[in-house]
DNA sequence: TTAATATGTCAATAAGGCTGACATAATTTA
DNA sequence: TAAATTATGTCAGCCTTATTGACATATTAA
């Protein structure tokens, strides 16, 4: 597979900056449209589509480790959250050994609801793998852990590794 | 430097589609927080940013290339656009050819200001580059553009190359 | 002359963020 | 044990950014 390399020497050059600025901001848009438009017909709206995968891919996380991920007020989370629950795709149960904590599970129906919403996105991200190879895709991951804040890197390994 | 390879073979597996996700979703959220805080402080939004990116690298564009780019209704735009030329950050001249068109560009103050908020952008990316080589880069590049959707990556590749 | 195009605008609606204030139950600490 | 802290929830109000639909104007093309 051809490859366009980046410059060995000069690589920082604006023009290389701007490129991977504009793919993120391409890719991105891309990328979420296809379970946005299944969430629209549920009522739902992209972070209820982030509470069902983290919670999906953490059973058992408490609020605030949620909040702790995506990184937005608890007023933010508990709004998408008791729809969620209201609509019986996450359940809460008491903590076990802290009994304050509220423990977040999916449902069977919230399982369902997210493999779909994943399935979207998980074709996409194969066909890409697939086109750009192996190499590329180690690239791809590497470039994007090193643009997550310093010190909010070993929380995302932690996750992406699970 | 070594790096972890994605399964040779069998590299679509669920481990690895699921670390693109996240990756994608870690690394936007903390790529667009240093400008949101800066736009923030001038009474902006994201949307402003795009746009002064956009016209910035565009220079003469006109409103309906801006909404093709960005892919967002002519009313959303028309908004944000709006206070972008009332505050003087954006200027619209008659088109010469085609006098219903309003083409745009940025003013000198328009300039300074996304070169302030690409300057925090650029450096996270200068960054992560540096960290991850050249090599890395491509891949990041090409995973990328594979996950825009087909029907525009010839119009993301165009701009890209500009 | 008519139709289509580029743009703008008004109005209503919605998602999803935010801040601030306050409440409750449970746990930890002094 | 009493007081402080923690985990969570909730109410109220505000903002940005997106949507759809309808209509208006100027200009260009058929």
């Amino acid at each position: 597979m051809q490859r366009k390399l980046p410059h060995s020497n000069l690589y920082l050059r604006e023009e290389e900056l701007r490129r991977g600025i504009e793919l993120l901001y391409f890719a991105y848009r891309d990328f979420t449209k296809d379970p946005d438009d299944i969430l629209a017909q549920s009522g739902f709206g992209r972070a209820h589509h982030r509470v069902l995968y983290f919670v999906g891919r953490n059973p058992g996380t408490t609020v605030s480790g949620l909040l702790g991920l995506l990184r937005i007020t608890k007023q933010s989370l508990s709004r998408v959250l008791g729809q969620l629950v209201d609509e019986g795709y996450v359940e809460q149960k008491p903590g076990e050994v802290d009994r304050r904590q509220r423990l977040l599970y999916l449902t069977d129906k919230g399982e369902d609801f997210e493999k779909k919403l994943f399935a979207t996105q998980r074709n996409r991200v194969a066909e890409a793998y697939k086109k750009a190879g192996p190499e590329a895709v180690a690239g791809f991951w590497e470039v994007l852990l090193n643009i997550v804040d310093e010190d909010q890197r070993d929380t995302v390994l932690r996750q992406i590794e699970k």
